[in-house]
DNA sequence: TATCTAATTAGATTATAATCTAATTAGATA
DNA sequence: TATCTAATTAGATTATAATCTAATTAGATA
């Protein structure tokens, strides 16, 4: 469960105009400027909300001679929609994991909780790439959060993924591999499973 | 499901401080103080998300001595992830109420549409004015789009607004005020919400 | 090539909201 | 009553994002 997804989706979702939009949107395709006359903004208003929606994947669009035309991108639409749900109905029977360590001890728990206070600013970005073994690999697994086992992933997924925390999506990835976190076949990734995770020793 | 619910849900679920704070609600009720230190933030911030959060109404609290326990309003939560996802299935089919006209019969909407598609042009102008009651209406009310319940309007605001779908201002001003859809007063023109709106006869 | 159209970008303004520190409040308890 | 604790409020700072105007761009077409 990524919990960047889910929150760039409530975003896209938390404005007033951007849901009329997609109402708009529901009922057939239409470019900009039919969306800025029908809401009575402009069409760089328009641009901004479409590339809000874009990013979160919420639309597609089609070109026909100088006029762009924006549609729903329903699949999306419902997969994240669908994810909230699980996300809280999941929540709600207490099967949440919200760090994802299992069976850890008790002050290994603490420490790990110290070292990513230090280096998470509060909305969860990496100041810095630890030196220590220890507190980098505290560090990778934080942004292990939001990918999925079992599931593949192209190299630009995993590097849009990891610069949410992190600019320097070329190192950190590297050591996704060398920690044994994912592994990598012919440019497609997958996250491993904790039990092949290396050791640290 | 008025629009205002739905976003005020994602407004709640689109700050990542917020969702960190609702996965851990789901595994127990905590109190304010174990949240600030578990999030490394301060009290008074954990104040400032549980009121947006009892806002949107997707917590309870309960009071033991001095601590307040915060706990998932399950139901509230679990509605209104289905009530968006209930939102996005109904558009992708094409049942999308957009203005808020609730109940209202499947072979209404497709009329409305038939006659909306005949009386404006693709880029959203007004051909010409119905005649009849039923098919007037609808074309009214589509020209109410961009118009703001609760907002104030000069009566050149309204006017230019007009003017964006067809020239007859003065004649589909007048409509507004005869059928219910705004009010004046002392030259001030506002909408009314649709439950005011006049019923048809 | 010149011109038209729809869209986008750049840059500014403004509103909203996240966060902090310092002060205050509401209850509990000695 | 005096004091302690957890929470809240007030007020400031800062970041984010919504919106606009003016300028620019990308394609289409004459």
């Amino acid at each position: 469960m990524q919990l960047n997804r889910i929150i760039n989706f409530h975003k896209a979702l938390s404005d007033p105009t951007r849901i009329r939009i997609l109402a708009l949107l529901a009922k057939e395709p239409q470019h900009g400027q039919a969306l800025a006359e029908r809401l009575g903004i402009t069409p760089s208003t328009i641009t901004h909300h479409m590339a809000r929606l874009r990013d979160a994947g919420l639309i597609k669009t089609r070109r026909e001679k100088n006029t762009i035309y924006f549609s729903l991108e329903e699949m999306t639409l419902q997969r994240d929609a669908q994810a909230t749900l699980n996300f809280i109905l999941e929540s709600v029977n207490g099967l949440m994991k919200t760090e994802g360590e299992e069976g850890m001890s008790n002050s290994r728990e603490k420490e790990r909780d110290r070292v990513l206070r230090n280096f998470f600013t509060p909305d969860g970005k990496l100041k810095q790439i630890p030196v220590q073994c220890k507190k980098r690999r505290f560090v990778l697994e934080r942004m292990l959060d939001g990918l999925t086992v079992g599931r593949k992933y192209l190299e630009n997924e995993i590097n849009e993924h990891i610069k949410t925390f992190h600019p320097d999506y070329a190192t950190i990835r590297r050591e996704f591999i060398i920690w044994g976190y994912m592994y990598r076949d012919n440019g497609i990734y997958e996250m491993n499973p904790p039990e092949l995770w290396k050791r640290e020793d």
